[in-house]
DNA sequence: GAGAAAATAT
DNA sequence: AATATTTTCT
């Protein structure tokens, strides 16, 4: 009997528990993405992403949307530290994996609430019960007024047991002994990334800098400094902005009078720093013409790090609290400046910067600018005040009978689609991902699957046998190399 | 101080 | 052309 043909994997899911929808992070896509196929086959339904800022981005504009988030965490990734820490405020049940070395960090973060701790490399079976967890955690959080009288010690390691009793190192005793030894919070910080990637030669120099924002390794001046090195600034070039160009505003400007700018005057309180010292004082400079013209802040670059040190502030805040002014505090970042962060989080529910994730389908935002319905015409550039920011789309509205129609470019207003007093509800479409950029994560995703589909028998003789957990590296590599060759061969 | 929107840089 | 960040306006 095989049990393979017999059963399907998803039939040993419950049927309550099918199609949980799953956030799966890990920085290694080849393992992403082979997780995530196991993951499916299960019936559970998987967002990936490399990054650890996109899974927040994604968790924060979605609160409720992931039941359970399995996270590679990575230690000589900067980003995973803050990012289960960030997690675990969030009340997301979370299931960590990492490889050995990594294991004393991935205990820590089973006392500081993580439910579960897989070592990878991660097999089918290991993944059979992982809907366990969001569903246990779901009705512990309802009774957690009960709970809560329990020593707090006692409810996590509880949460950390759940267990199908594999792999998990059992039993709590090891666990909280062996975090009680205290030196596993030492070890957390150290081994800060080596292995630069992907980057480019100026995010590299930054990253090896940077350290880890753990609240109790870092002293705040220390930290000031390094974090100082996050602000990549763009070149210098200011440019030139005469008087004599004139746009909208400038127009504005000349018969507005009076309000005219207070120019640089409150150009950041008391964070020039970053202007480069032989800029200091010049802000304004005179052009030949003897033309004052205003010099343009250097560009910050929002790199994932200072992303993630941003969303995490964010979220220590709550979505109340969370305003530009306690958000710069919080991040503590020497040089950033009150705007960069308010524009920033003006931006930031719609900053995506990876949408591996997306399968090309529509997405919409639901939000719209009381401004654009009172609009006369709508065209597609209020597709950005529809809740993206700029960008192509159309805005579509739904009326009280449901009926959804295009708005843009249709010479009406939003009002005007609007029956009676009631009011429409406008959406913002974003045009699915060109063609071309749907994503290489999406088709070498399928090509996996298919690959897998197809050739099985190939895969174990190209093994020289039996597939067995511990072989995924061997594995994974065995696929790469084969799904590369499979495309040369159809070019 | 905040947020929206325009302007401008990449 | 599209997106990211800064600046202006309210």
């Amino acid at each position: 009997m095989q049990r393979k043909e017999l059963m399907l994997p998803s039939s040993m899911v419950p049927s309550f528990a099918r199609g949980i929808n799953i956030l799966l992070m890990d920085h290694d896509t080849t393992s992403l993405l082979y997780i995530a196929s196991m993951l499916e086959q299960y019936s559970y339904k998987v967002t990936t992403t490399e990054l650890a800022s996109v899974a927040l981005s994604l968790i924060r504009k979605e609160k409720d949307r992931f039941e359970l988030v399995m996270a590679n965490v990575d230690i000589s990734n900067i980003d995973s530290l803050s990012f289960v820490r960030v997690l675990l405020k969030e009340e997301i049940p979370i299931i960590l994996m990492s490889s050995r070395r990594n294991e004393i960090f991935s205990w820590r973060a089973l006392v500081e609430g993580a439910c579960f701790f897989l070592e990878k490399p991660i097999s089918f079976d290991d993944l059979k019960y992982v809907w366990q967890h969001s569903y246990i955690y779901k009705r512990r959080s309802k009774t957690q007024l009960e709970d809560a009288r329990k020593p707090e010690q006692e409810i996590l390691l509880n949460r950390g047991n759940i267990s199908q009793g594999k792999r998990i190192n059992e039993g709590g005793d090891d666990v909280s002994r062996n975090i009680a030894n205290a030196s596993a919070t030492d070890d957390l910080r150290y081994s800060i990334n080596t292995d630069q990637n992907e980057k480019n030669n100026k995010q590299m120099e930054v990253d090896a800098q940077v350290h880890i924002f753990d609240e109790n390794s870092v002293k705040e001046s220390q930290n000031a400094c390094n974090m100082e090195q996050h602000l990549v600034m763009a070149n210098d070039q200011i440019q030139e902005q005469g008087g004599l160009i004139k746009t909208k505003r400038s127009l504005d400007d000349d018969r507005g009078g009076e309000k005219k700018r207070n120019l640089n005057s409150d150009n950041e309180n008391s964070n020039s720093f970053m202007v480069p010292t032989e800029e200091k004082g010049k802000e304004m400079n005179e052009n030949n013409n003897g033309h004052v013209k205003k010099k343009r802040k250097p560009r910050i670059v929002w790199t994932s790090e200072l992303h993630l040190k941003f969303i995490e502030a964010v979220s220590s805040l709550g979505d109340i609290k969370a305003r530009p002014k306690l958000i710069l505090q919080k991040m503590n970042v020497p040089g950033l400046t009150q705007r960069q962060v308010a524009s920033h989080l003006q931006i930031s529910d719609n900053v995506i910067r990876d949408l591996s994730s997306n399968t090309g389908s529509l997405q919409t935002l639901e939000r719209i600018k009381p401004s654009v319905v009172g609009q006369p015409t709508l065209n597609s550039n209020d597709f950005a005040a529809a809740g993206k920011t700029q960008g192509a789309g159309t805005v579509q509205v739904e009326n009280a009978s449901g009926i959804s129609s295009n708005v843009a470019n249709s010479g009406k207003s939003l009002k005007q689609f609007s029956e009676g007093n009631q009011e429409v509800k406008a959406i913002a479409v974003l045009e699915p991902p060109a063609a071309s950029s749907v994503n290489a994560g999406k088709s070498a995703y399928a090509a996996l699957l298919k690959f897998l589909d197809e050739d099985e028998e190939e895969i174990r003789a190209g093994l020289g046998g039996e597939l067995k957990p511990a072989d995924l590296d061997r594995y994974c590599e065995w696929l790469r190399e084969a799904l590369m060759e499979k495309s040369e061969h159809s070019e």
